[in-house]
DNA sequence: CTGAAAGCGCTTACAG
DNA sequence: CTGAAAGCGCTTACAG
């Protein structure tokens, strides 16, 4: 079956099959039922390739994910980020192609891309402060959104989550429960992500006029063992609050307390970052700030659909708010 | 830059050309070089809508998942198997396209895939025993790999996991342990997962000629929620031990043992499904049976890639074996 | 080993 | 509102 097929049946050209295909207004009613019916006898539906190679379109969105290292790498945000992504390309009948990008395939990805036929556009995630990835992307001319800011993407839109500022509530919520001594465990500084965190804590501290102690402030790697290793050098230091840049890292800080016999919250209080699913479990139940990544996916698949339609239209941020979920391990207080 | 400019600039014709980017073996070396060069110095990659329409392949491998519920949809094992399927094909120089099946978009997702020009085949993931997106991928002639076993598909190729030996071997462990009335909460039984456990634990009571109890298998719907009411059911029956067809309902279930002051593991052991990241977090751990998810995505894409060169080829059934996590949650022994 | 011709299945001006 | 012609950028026989 092809638009040949279909116009001999319908009695009309194929040009006109692929108006009603492509619901160009200029086609007479009747003539756009009489094909339609054909179409659905037939259950007829046009070849993608042959489509995207007449009309320089392939109603496929990608999206790049770097793959990071394993502790970085975060299987419930990347989960999130899909599911928004793909239930916002649904109803726009676009398919979504996905790249785990690995160093070794990076370039001829890459090339593959910006060749042309596989996609219109790419939603482009990595953690990574410079990417040379960004930078590809944005020599090619190939629409594309990211996840996250970037270094030196002047042009380009991004949606972006506010850890600055979620981290920062976090910590004003410690201050407010009457914490003075607070600490943190930030993620590795190469990533922005942790960066911002980072001066959210300072922002707060800042704010309040509470003294910043560098012996306060320790570098993890996102990794439950980094953040238990972490705990053990800070205790000497006798924080009473710990806000700690990832879950993973606050149940390593957690375990650590814990078996050295600390009570949470009670002598040292402790939130997180994330909202992963067993946040809500462990004992105390941690305090976190959760991040709206779906939403996040959602919208930057909305925007990049937008930039494909209108190339020319200008660059668009937007950062998403996040939620402090308040639990037990902060020292419990309904706000 | 297209195959045409690329003939002109080396000296030869588009379908020499066209040759060396197929690596067909009738090239002269000399040639081969000459076009190749020109090719590297001009940074040309084919277009692939125009490739796939050409050669009717689009070296693209399609995944299908149906999302069911929020309870049963578990990030992990989704992550890992994209994360299995994905690095399995960036050797093969083939990309992978996802659609998240939802019900409204169902049919035209279908149509799609079968019209061809999109992908070469797909890898299917339902947890549902009946689909009706197998079925349609059966008559569709598409190659299609299933992940999990499903009705009536005679002629289907799947990757299993051993979900009803994973499920013995737990119960196997609690009845060497010296547990006799061991429960189970079950998933929901139109899964054919779900089945798979309950029958594992059928077989372990049986093989050690324990007594089944009615009383003693509880129905839940694989939610953190659904494992603490089936639990609160189950403890008037006095089970010793409690094997629950998840780690998210198993955490249910430990909640509602914590809050209504019994031991775990003394009073009630607990073994549980999936190896959650948060199973190693939880006071006590959890003993849990690990499925190897992301291996199981990578050989359903080795699958499909060979079916896909050989259509011809028998269907395969790969079932790969769990592995118990023997944590503290069992009554912790060490075999 | 290489090229001229045809074709893959659509869409896009253009003319009427 | 509709159709004939050309074209999108490749690959595939076929002939030499």
């Amino acid at each position: 079956m092809n638009v040949k097929q279909i116009a001999k049946l319908s009695g009309v050209s194929a040009p006109t099959v692929s108006r009603v295909l492509n619901n160009h207004p200029d086609v007479r009613e009747a003539t756009r039922q009489r094909v339609l019916a054909v179409m659905q006898q037939t259950n007829y539906q046009p070849n993608a390739a042959a489509r995207s190679l007449a009309a320089g379109q392939t109603r496929v969105v990608g999206l790049m994910v770097r793959k990071e290292t394993d502790t970085i790498f975060n299987e419930a945000d990347f989960s999130r980020l899909l599911l928004g992504i793909s239930s916002a390309c649904n109803p726009h009948d676009r398919s979504v192609m996905l790249w785990l990008v690995e160093p070794e395939y990076e370039q001829r990805m890459l090339q593959k891309i910006t060749a042309g036929g596989l996609v219109d556009g790419v939603i482009v995630s990595t953690m990574r402060f410079t990417d040379p990835l960004i930078d590809a992307l944005q020599a090619s001319q190939i629409p594309f959104i990211q996840i996250g800011r970037h270094a030196g993407g002047v042009q380009a839109s991004y949606v972006d989550i506010e850890n600055l500022n979620g981290a920062r509530e976090a910590v004003m919520h410690l201050l407010r429960l009457g914490r003075r001594r607070i600490a943190t465990i930030t993620g590795p500084l190469n990533l922005i992500s942790s960066r911002d965190r980072r001066d959210g804590y300072l922002a707060a501290l800042t704010e309040r006029k509470t003294p910043i102690q560098a012996a306060l402030i320790i570098e993890g790697d996102y990794s439950e063992n980094g953040g238990y290793r972490a705990m053990q050098l800070l205790l000497p230091h006798q924080p009473d609050a710990v806000f700690v840049a990832n879950d993973r890292m606050a149940m390593g800080a957690l375990r650590f307390l814990i078996e050295t016999g600390r009570r949470v919250p009670e002598d040292v209080a402790l939130i997180g970052f994330d909202d992963l699913s067993f946040a809500a479990q462990t004992m105390p139940s941690l305090t976190t700030v959760r991040q709206p990544m779906m939403q996040a996916g959602a919208l930057a698949a909305e925007m990049l659909m937008e930039l494909i339609e209108n190339p020319a239209s200008p660059p668009k941020r937007i950062v998403l708010p996040t939620e402090l979920v308040i639990r037990h391990s902060c020292g419990f207080r309904t706000r």
